[in-house]
DNA sequence: TGCAGCGTTGTC
DNA sequence: ACAACGCTGCAT
């Protein structure tokens, strides 16, 4: 009796069609990758289940790539959930999901003995006989045959990495060079076939070239998990130390219903400094010991490395995994290969690491779970909070919420008592929280420094003592605007319409939203004069000013986007400031998250009004979080410390809540206005983009028609299920990379009328190439 | 009457 | 994604 199999298509066409498995083969099982006939291409694919002899004809599965199943079935359920959410195919997130290693047909075997060629091709085993497969099988099963991923398209993995900042030593007109450059500085590190899908193909002699001058890297990466990997002076020791009593309370909790298995989600509030990370690793030795795996999750790249840092010192013999999307494909692969052979693991990572085939989680946790970055937002949307909530729930696992500013959805659930709460109020060691002070600078006349008197007297004596200090400022770039002295005009982005900003160590105006950049100095384009003043403050900008006005000799370093762009550097500020070869750390907000530098006595935040008038309902949170978190930095070793935060508006009632570093009391009054104002957690928001490409004819008379009608089609959308929408209305950002945008938003009881909602508003789209329609779930940014 | 050109459809 | 199918248009 022939058997039939469902198999999903991690590639186009992503459908899940129906093979049959050839009798001679060994058996197989769900979850296993197949080779399978196409047309006349060969594509590799993942059995789902058997099913009943179909009534068309079937073609034969080609040939077996596991030789124990890559997927288990949870992880099969969390993908048809994904699928049926996004409202996509199983195939399409199964594409999203796995390397692309791991889904290609570009592949070799290896093949000792048998009489057979040493290397067959997929193609190969199409054209041998039933004979020869039936042959060829044994090899397999016996181990005598291999598969690799093809040598030429290995080599489309290899890793470029930056090594030196700009500006460059190029010749100007090498064109390829620098866009090559260009590239890397903007994104990152990537490999050899991204270079060649965003850059152009010709890009080998520029790589060449660019290597043999050591600007660049080109390297085969392999296996090896750690980006930089150097070891940090900030490690925590290996031996665990001993627990304070709030600790040993809060791990008597958790562990009974890690013990009890049944899938509890706790939220774990403990105040900077609380000894937080110490928690999760005795919680992840304990799940070790009952034989199941451990997932640590960070909200980004630098805390899950420090995290994996602290977890392979704490578990010397226990292999624990380290991943993240800025990883090669290799690693990646690797990554997912070997946490399949479901020996129970410790994984720590970044939201991504979620979807790592990890068998039998028994801890999943996720720090910081305020952050922001666990939405994804590109390509596959999903919420790192709902995707861990499922994966525990699946299995049994404890999920911990772990935070010292909970999001305000989070905390309302755990005070309606949808989830247990567990507190640590106190730091370790005794430590006194920071005592945070206002400072007042509306006086402050704009063309001068940023910083008042009162904060560089603190500044200087904190350096002087020999202490050091923090200094945030949420703005990279040198100056915010390029004002032209001619006519008046400030620099705008010609995609966006936003100002530009100047980065001067760049020698460009780049626009901080689709990345634009204009070499400078440059003519003005309106009216082509060349005199230009910098207006407002970056970091790059503030660097300069304190190192003119600190003691000589004061050493300052920079941590923002611009400074990070190479993994290597980041690492690099951390060690040096922690070692204490600098005293004052300037940065943007990535220098508030979780690293622990102990001799922070100061810790200033030069504009705190920053981002507290943006309109978007979380702006408070947002704010309150940020600059509780910064604030956590002082004061973290014996030394005492303090926060100084500059404001324009000393007065308003949101710095009481601050001052007094009380979540309870920010709490109790954000989520009053919450209620009143009909916003989360008291309703489910969506917001629906809408943008247009901006024509050249600039004729917007036919836009205002299209939004009247967009208009009343909402209303009709929204009218049956009792939802409340508005607008179309311009968007804050009304122009982002040529299109103008519109916003409207959706408030509704449950998340499935916001579906549908947006679902009758799309069949109304008279013209879906040109207007182009997203929906955000809970939106965090409203732009 | 034929087939180049492109939108539509289906891939087990 | 990609190839095979069928409809429209222009030269024969």
């Amino acid at each position: 009796m022939t058997e039939y199999w469902q198999i999903l298509l991690p590639s186009p066409p992503y459908s899940e069609l129906t093979y049959e498995r050839p009798e001679w083969f060994p058996p197989l099982s769900s979850g296993e990758r197949v080779l399978v006939p196409m047309r006349r291409s060969l594509r590799v694919g993942v059995l789902t289940e058997p099913v009943p002899k179909p009534p068309f004809a079937t073609k034969p599965i080609l040939w077996p790539l596991d030789r124990t199943p890559l997927l288990d079935a949870p992880y099969l359920e969390l993908v048809s959930n994904l699928a049926s959410r996004q409202m996509s195919e199983p195939g399409a997130v199964l594409n999203l999901l796995l390397p692309s290693g791991l889904r290609t047909s570009d592949l070799t075997f290896a093949v000792s003995g048998g009489g057979f060629p040493s290397r067959l091709s997929p193609q190969d085993l199409k054209k041998l006989t039933k004979a020869e497969l039936k042959r060829l099988m044994e090899l397999w099963l016996s181990g005598g045959m291999q598969v690799h991923l093809n040598p030429a398209r290995e080599a489309e993995e290899t890793v470029i990495r930056l090594l030196a900042d700009p500006p460059w030593p190029v010749r100007p007109n090498a064109v390829v060079q620098l866009a090559v450059l260009e590239h890397l500085l903007e994104n990152g590190q990537t490999t050899r076939q991204r270079l060649n899908k965003d850059v152009g193909p010709n890009v080998g002699p520029a790589l060449r070239r660019l290597s043999e001058a050591k600007l660049i890297s080109v390297e085969r990466e392999q296996g090896e998990n750690c980006v930089g990997g150097m070891a940090l002076a900030c490690d925590s020791p290996a031996e665990a130390p001993a627990n304070s009593e709030e600790q040993e309370a809060a791990l008597e909790r958790l562990g009974a219903s890690l013990k009890s298995g049944k899938g509890e989600t706790v939220l774990l509030h403990g105040v900077t400094g609380s000894g937080k990370t110490h928690v999760y690793l005795s919680l992840a030795e304990q799940c070790l010991a009952r034989g199941r795996s451990v997932l640590l999750l960070a909200p980004e790249v630098a805390l899950a490395c420090a995290l994996h840092r602290a977890a392979t010192a704490r578990f010397p013999d226990r292999r624990c995994v380290l991943y993240h999307g800025y990883q090669s494909p290799g690693s990646r692969r690797d990554a997912f290969l070997s946490l399949a052979g479901s020996e129970p693991a410790l994984v720590v990572g970044t939201r991504s690491a979620l979807f790592l085939p990890l068998r039998q989680p028994g801890l999943i946790v996720l720090d910081e779970e305020h952050d922001e970055s666990f939405k994804q937002e590109e390509r596959l949307a999903y919420q790192a909070k709902e995707i861990a909530w499922f994966r525990a729930r699946q299995s049994g696992a404890l999920l911990v919420l772990g935070s010292a500013t909970p999001d305000v959805k989070t905390f309302y659930a755990a005070s309606q008592g949808g989830l247990p709460l567990v507190s640590l109020t106190r730091r370790v060691g005794g430590g006194t929280p920071p005592e945070i002070r206002l400072v007042d600078i509306s006086g402050l006349k704009d063309s001068g420094s940023p910083l008042s008197p009162e904060t560089l007297e603190a500044l200087s004596s904190t350096v002087t003592g020999g202490g050091q200090a923090i200094l945030m400022l949420n703005r990279r770039g040198y100056a915010p605007l390029m004002y032209c002295l001619d006519c008046g005009e400030v620099v705008r982005c010609p995609h966006c319409h936003v100002a530009m900003t100047f980065h001067k160590s760049r020698e460009r105006l780049v626009c901080h939203y689709c990345g634009t950049a204009f070499p400078y100095p440059l003519l003005c384009p309106k009216c082509g004069g060349g005199n230009h003043l910098p207006m407002g403050e970056g970091t790059e900008r503030l660097e300069e000013t304190l190192a003119r006005a600190l003691p000589e000799g004061t050493g300052i370093l920079r941590m923002d986007r611009d400074t990070t762009r190479r993994q290597e550097r980041l690492e690099q500020i951390l060690t040096d400031f922690s070692q204490g070869r600098a005293q004052v750390l300037v940065g943007t907000q990535m220098l508030s998250k979780g690293h622990h530098f102990p001799n922070v006595t100061l810790v200033v935040v030069a504009d705190g009004d920053l981002g507290l008038n943006l309109p978007d309902y979380r702006s408070s949170e947002r704010t309150y979080q940020l600059l509780l978190q910064v604030a956590g930095r002082a004061g973290r070793g014996n030394l005492p410390g303090r926060v100084l935060v500059q404001t324009r508006n000393p007065g308003h009632p949101f710095w009481e809540h601050v001052l007094r570093s009380d979540y309870a009391t920010f709490y109790a009054g954000e989520i009053e206005r919450r209620k009143r104002f009909h916003y989360p957690p008291f309703v489910c928001l969506g917001l629906i983009r809408l943008s247009v490409p901006v024509e050249e004819n600039e004729s917007s008379g036919d836009d205002t028609r299209l939004l009247m009608e967009a208009s009343s089609a909402l209303l009709r959308a929204a009218e049956p299920c009792n939802v409340s929408a508005l607008g179309p209305a311009p968007a804050p950002l009304a122009m982002l990379r040529g299109r103008r945008r519109y916003n409207c938003l959706l408030k509704a009881k449950t998340w499935r009328d916001v579906r549908d909602v947006y679902a009758r508003f799309c069949a109304w789209n008279p013209e879906p190439d040109r207007i182009r329609m997203r929906l955000d779930l809970d939106p965090v940014n409203m732009l």
